[in-house]
DNA sequence: TTGTTTAAGTAAAACGTTTTATTAAATTTA
DNA sequence: TAAATTTAATAAAACGTTTTACTTAAACAA
């Protein structure tokens, strides 16, 4: 009948011991405290026979330590943060820290929102995807002395650890590679904002063409429509105007299953044609006919990075330590719907 | 300068009542405890202006209760399994609560080590999706008292709150979509696991292809290898030995990608001939060509149901309530892959 | 007037730890 | 032998709440 658990002061009370001698013990400060080896080994071989677990609550509660970590990303639903967090959730668990997960849906509110709801529960650190306008809000909490990470993106403006990918190499790369392929009326399908990575990978893209004498087709969606699975009208008007168009880049997951969709409707066999190029890899891509080529993001790269730093910040407590701030490379997926004509 | 929080005694000191009064008011127990509306108000100002929030770390130690939920699942990388946790998250956060995700990788003793590592953060309730094997450890948990519900699967033997599919008339209605669209020679492609939503589906299989007068093909790849991305040889061998072979129905999700890019690696001809109904869907296989049919779970009752009952629970306290065990239907989605000969 | 009830609030214990300061006994030093 | 040091341990404060039990003054009743 759910019996309470042992706390230390039972084990003080059944050895006649005091709570302070346990608590030394069993963090590990028994021979520092001179404490005799019969009560150390006494009071360890006690709370190993019932079980004794302490109350993780209380030692946060005077420590001020939670050993939680937050994960803060657009969509904990869409599989490319969804693979991050397994692997953030794996390295996190080794060094006995829990992490919670949170989706801010791209939305600054939403973001502030979640941010002060994780001070309040003392989170240990933060591991967050930002939207575009929180910048000040991460400020503050850099300022507050809470370990930050940011992924993904970053601001310019703001001295903070991060890891991101090269998305302008990555992104011109990847127009390169639909050139080398012989596609010469490329779009490069993206999203109506101002993040730094979506800002680098157009103008990396823009690059690109240009430097081949090509045009440049960059087409914007509405994100706030996207996100509810509407909001590709500019798809079709692109697909039924331009007519010499060969080839589409799009520069996020989530816009690439929609859009495809959208053109795959209009025009089946205009699809099976179309050079495709996309950010994100997706393990569907592979079966798919034909399959599609991906900018793949290192996932495990960027993880154990993000990783990384967030336990150099818990280790280094108040000291600041210098600021690090991470570009990895993406890696281009060549496959069947960019090898075409 | 990382200046402390203000906490309920910097209230008591600032305005000089005390904090027992101050906890009353800002718990809105202090009509109840007859504070005057002047005091009352003063408080609320007071907290309002210097932005007071209370220790949830200390509310916790007090009251045993944490306000976080932990969501095990097999993999929060996969897609079916991220989707479900996206909703649960809102849903918790509506009601102030947060959620621990953590993947058990079908394996019972990963499974154990959360669910100890959990008791121990003293979280207020579990939301499992079970490994085989832990039948007894989720009765401990029930038996101390901890609102358990168990989502995708259950135990035969053990009483508990749980949400499922109907997966024997899932699948059975599935296999019948395939005859009826003239497949005659299905394949029915699971894995070797004696987990009861695995069971139940072959189950509906096999009933449906004996009732038709069909052959029977069920094959059963090796779970640990196949995580690990590789076991698929019996697939190789079915697809060369099987010359008659029209139709694969997959069990579950992650065996749909590598088996169907090893068929079609194997006779890319073959895989756009061949009938394909995958349990749990997948944004893209709308956009595949042939476009691929699903089973698809209801995620969005699924997740609404468990935490429905996960709510009772937390709401119940110490009385027991009747088990609920809520059984939802799978929603066929037929597409090009199943529409075939 | 005296006793009882109500209003308005407070003191203090409790939750389970960690940690600083203290103590008493034993041992060493001078 | 007295003083100083070391050993082995403990008492008590602190972390920030909630909640039970109590207090004091005023209001009311008999």
């Amino acid at each position: 009948m759910k019996q309470k658990r042992p706390s230390i002061t039972d084990i003080a009370k059944a050895l006649n011991v005091s709570i302070t001698t346990i608590s030394f013990v069993l963090n590990g400060k028994g021979e520092e405290r001179k404490i005799s080896k019969e009560v150390i080994e006494k009071i360890e071989k006690y709370a190993e026979k019932i079980n004794y677990r302490p109350n993780q609550i209380a030692q946060s509660l005077r420590t001020g330590k939670s050993k939680i970590l937050v994960f803060m990303v657009e969509d904990i639903g869409n599989s490319f943060f969804a693979k991050i967090a397994r692997i953030i959730e794996e390295i996190a668990y080794k060094k006995d820290y829990k992490v919670l997960f949170c989706s801010n849906e791209n939305n600054d509110s939403r973001s502030r929102e979640l941010i002060n709801v994780f001070r309040e529960r003392q989170v240990d650190g933060f591991i967050i995807i930002p939207s575009a306008g929180i910048e000040k809000d991460i400020k503050n909490l850099i300022d507050a002395g809470k370990p930050v990470v940011l992924g993904d993106r970053y601001f310019e403006g703001l001295a903070s650890h991060y890891v991101t990918i090269n998305n302008y190499d990555a992104s011109k790369n990847g127009t390169k590679h639909l050139i080398a392929n012989n596609y010469k009326n490329i779009a490069f399908i993206t999203i109506d904002t101002n993040q730094i990575q979506m800002l680098d990978r157009t103008k990396g893209y823009e690059d690109a063409v240009r430097e081949a004498g090509l045009k440049s087709r960059v087409v914007k969606l509405p994100f706030e429509d996207i996100n509810k699975g509407k909001g590709f009208g500019k798809i079709e008007t692109l697909v039924a105007q331009d007519t010499d168009l060969d080839a589409v880049f799009f520069s996020t997951n989530y816009l690439t299953q929609g859009a495809l969709e959208i053109i795959k409707n209009f025009n089946p066999i205009l699809i099976n044609k179309l050079g495709i190029l996309t950010f994100d890899d997706n393990e569907f891509f592979r079966i798919n006919t034909p399959s599609i080529s991906a900018v793949a993001q290192p996932l495990h790269e960027m993880a154990e990075e993000l990783m990384r730093i967030m336990f150099k910040l818990l280790k280094a407590k108040d000291k600041d330590i210098p600021l690090i701030q991470t570009v990895l490379d993406a890696k281009l997926i060549p496959r069947d719907s960019s090898r075409g004509k």
